[in-house]
DNA sequence: TATGAATGAGCATTCATTCAT
DNA sequence: TATGAATGAATGCTCATTCAT
């Protein structure tokens, strides 16, 4: 069925031309014409593979979360010790969002924002970003007792520290989103990573 | 005689309006009806006042920030040891921006998405959100060479630091804005605030 | 009775304002608070001298066109012979258009403009161009009659000669409105006067 | 594939239905519902051919002129004497603008009013009612010049009674437009070129 | 399937007019 | 009487979406 593929090839192209529109403009600034133009195909084209604008956005929301998701879950599956995951996890994320030289970055504005305000049940069923940070906080709030159990970390509120560590791996995007020349975020991670695990271990 | 109106308060009580309607529904989804409605006036009677609808935001803007900014000056001016003028500033920081109940956090994400965006020099001139990261920065790097020449602080890269501090506070506030539940923000706060100082100091 | 006699002053003295305004910036263009400014009152007090702007534009309307019905009449009813009444009366239309520098000939092109179109019956009473045009092709049709019949102008349609006469009339305010430095409007006159004359008289 | 549409002819149907509304009411009354309604179309269409209601006026003020100034440049060529050339030209213009039943004519207004007011740089550009007259009066100049050369006109000052003659032309149209009933066009410029042509005429 | 021409709901802004003082 | 603060009807223009080809 070699239709089908190019189908789904074409509508992540269209996905991936918004993605990078929405990163630079914003969604709400970001006209239709802008994506068919950068994915080089006629305006009536993207309703061929998206009913609206919306559409793109949340199918680009799900697919940036995905694979974070996925990545967060093959590292928790691994067999290594509480500090190389909580360190792996960290990391990861940091560089699953840097990566590409950061082009998919300024998107992240437009969904944190649609994540404070939508509370249509309908948009929440495919976009639901406190769900996903749920399911975060979970993970490495498990990994943070895993560590106390194991003696390594001290005790603390797991779910609090938890929170705290997600919110300064989002505050470290949100930075060098508003201007990437401030520091190198391989090294701000370090610094971060290393400062946490710090005030964590026993 | 014409009616006597404080046009002052007048202008204060619409860019208040505004900045609850802005939290909550984003500005570029806010209608200026939104707005005349929220402060219970006529469409046609805030346009006496701002120009614009980017005016009001602009103004919005620059009351939230310059408060901020005096409050960081005065911390700054005290004679306090850097240990306690670290964490003053970073428990004022997040006060000021979750006080009142936080009914004007949502508006931040609006500024940082501007933030990222307006490269526009007419703009820049009210609105340069990097040049008041860049004082915030320079504040809090000051601080840490100060607690390093003193002795109390490890050695460390200042202004790397300074912006990872910083996009931890904004990281939690960003957290908070997204969900109020997950967490208590001065808890929060303190949690980070100890996680640092303990990761800095010798 | 003082009052009365003040309020006919300031009547006047906005309607006036208003004229200069309407002149330089064509009626649609101009707002209330560009006349009340020039009168040097408060926007609220034009609406204590007329009911709406449209009123103060019928007012400067039958200002301007009674007084040059008057001067006409005087010189119609003077007992000079057809030639000289005919070319005080081409003198005198232009001088009284010119005069005081041409401040308010700007203001003739809405004349023109709300003469084509204003069917509207309520407006029509007042404001009745072609009315007025008709009375003045009367008198210079009547007076070329007087000079056929006594023997010093050619035989002639003197509908249609006065038509043509009034038309060069008001082409030479057009154009002197269009552009003043082109002409000096009383050569000018001079010119069409003796030119016409000269086709007329036999 | 799209429907094919004659773009050109699109557009010219929308200046010609926006022409005849102008024509009517005035620019600044005419509303772009006006002129969708006339053309037959939506109201957004019209953006998809012209930018602004302003760029449809010039539009329209292009056309009208640049016909007029081709005419008349192609009579100036001719190899006629200086009389037939100056009477065709005097009648070509009258007739370019009452043809068609003078459907358009009204316009001729908002082209004046606009020349006066407009001192715009940019408007200008394609807008310079002031520099079409200029034209208009060195050619009429010229040819006056040459009639004075080869003996068969008066001695004169060509450059006014340049100015006189194309204001006795636009005050005739003017004359029209006011009320289409008072002359019959053709006879009316008969009589004022014959007049015009004996004063000329040694 | 692909396209862009067509559309009209929607919105920021203006301004004549009202009216409380 | 004089005023200007308040107002909302009116309008130019934008843009997501539709649909004829």
């Amino acid at each position: 069925m070699p239709k089908i593929v190019d189908k789904e090839a074409k509508k992540r192209d269209i996905m991936h031309a918004a993605m990078e529109v929405f990163a630079r403009k914003g969604v709400t600034k970001t006209k239709m014409i802008d994506i068919a133009e950068k994915a080089g195909i006629g305006k009536g084209t993207i309703y061929e593979y998206y009913r609206s604008k919306e559409e793109i956005f949340g199918d680009a929301f799900m697919m940036t979360y995905s694979q974070t998701e996925d990545l967060i879950g093959d590292i928790n599956q691994s067999s290594d010790d509480p500090e190389t995951k909580l360190r792996q996890i960290m990391e990861s994320t940091v560089n699953a969002f840097f990566h590409g030289g950061g082009d998919f970055v300024g998107i992240m504005m437009d969904f944190w924002s649609e994540g404070i305000r939508n509370k249509d049940e309908r948009i929440l069923q495919i976009f639901d970003l406190n769900k996903i940070y749920q399911n975060y906080r979970t993970v490495i709030s498990d990994i943070l007792q895993e560590g106390i159990t194991s003696g390594i970390f001290k005790e603390m509120n797991t779910q609090l520290t938890a929170s705290v560590i997600i919110a300064a791996l989002d505050g470290l995007l949100l930075q060098w989103i508003l201007d990437r020349n401030i520091f190198d975020p391989r090294e701000a991670t370090e610094v971060l990573v290393n400062t946490y695990l710090d005030g964590i271990k026993k």
